[in-house]
DNA sequence: ACGTTTATTGACCGGCCGGCCAGTTAGCAG
DNA sequence: CTGCTAACTGGCCGGCCGGTCAATAAACGT
């Protein structure tokens, strides 16, 4: 257990109300909730959240932010921990992006909310990502490795893309007639892409 | 010009109203519009906007019932004017779903939206078009035009989700470095996605 | 022991929210 | 012209919104 709060501790208070503020901003999106949902969802008060954090804004700033960096680092040590180029690379890169997706579903969630607010604060973090990616692409295609006529970056743009969607719209296509589960789907995509990635003969 | 409204013309009010509203709803999301937003930007007041809507939800489902309904009408169309099964009828398929999205960006917003809504009353309709898309891609399998070791509906969620991806979340991605333009991207997912779903060798 | 600082509280605020309602006016059937 | 219905308006409401503030109490330096 978490100690009791008999004695006052402001960083546990403070991680109390962004984990509540995440999971109900990830839930909600930024508008529709409000402070008293913040305040009694983290066994607080308004005011206190207020001393925090400031705003209401500035708590939504914090908590994306947060995420973002969360992000950032686990992607970062993906990318890192990748070898050398080779074909069997991307496809456990893939394999690799998909399963965070999975296993992050608030990222997700926080991902699409920005996007349809059209916050870009994740540019140059996201921007590093690309672009380390596609280097990597760069360099598999000039070992021929992968087909070199196409823009490396939208290689990767394609299958984070497709990740990224599958678990943003899952409600809406999990529903769709003869839609498998994750791994059916993760499957034939790697099939597809692995394929139209592979170098032409 | 549209008339002036010295004669009174309920249907037009009605639809200057959803016009109004939808141009919001797609921007904002449902819960930071307001209804006197709504009222000022449709040129009435908002007793007007209950009197024919009910109330502020109901105006969003109407707005979404719309969009949805043209969005159904014009991919059916596009799915029946599409002729007999072959590789390259996949290929425009394609093209024109990339393209309908490009020209319809309210459509793709709204859809963002009830996504994160949850929102599945279109569930039906998009059971419709999936299941006819799918059904398309499995007689082309049959006929050896298309690799059939992977779900006929998998190959359709792949290409609509990319696209779908695409232009959701183009605030994100436009600024990555060395991505291309819409139709440098289109051209490289079909090189990627049509060489990958062509009949093994 | 004693200030100082600061985490925390509850009462409170002006303003705007969605919605309602009584009243007015335009269209329309007879 | 006369009712009647429905489109339309302005004013208003209770409630909740995000935010403030003075007061309290726990931690902490000295």
């Amino acid at each position: 257990m978490t100690r009791q709060a008999t004695t006052r501790d402001p960083e546990q208070t403070r991680l109390r109300i962004m984990e509540a503020a995440t999971d109900l901003f990830v839930e909600q999106g930024f508008s529709s909730v409000t402070m008293s949902q913040l305040a009694s969802a983290a066994g607080v008060t308004k005011s206190l959240i207020h001393h925090h954090f400031g705003s209401k804004e500035k708590l939504w700033e914090a908590v994306k932010e947060h995420a973002f960096a969360q992000y950032f680092s686990a992607q970062m040590a993906m990318l890192e921990e990748a070898g050398e180029p080779d074909a069997e690379l991307l496809r456990a890169s893939v394999e690799a992006y998909f399963h965070y997706l999975k296993a992050n579903p608030k990222a997700v969630r926080l991902f699409a909310w920005t996007h349809l607010e059209g916050d870009t604060s994740c540019g140059d973090m996201d921007a590093q990502l690309m672009g380390a990616g596609a280097e990597w692409v760069r360099q598999a295609q000039q070992r021929g490795l992968l087909r070199a006529d196409v823009n490396p970056t939208h290689v990767v743009a394609i299958f984070v893309m497709t990740c990224t969607q599958w678990f943003e719209a899952k409600c809406h296509h999990q529903h769709w007639p003869g839609m498998g589960n994750d791994e059916a789907f993760l499957e034939d995509f790697l099939k597809i892409f692995m394929a139209g990635a592979a170098p032409r003969d």
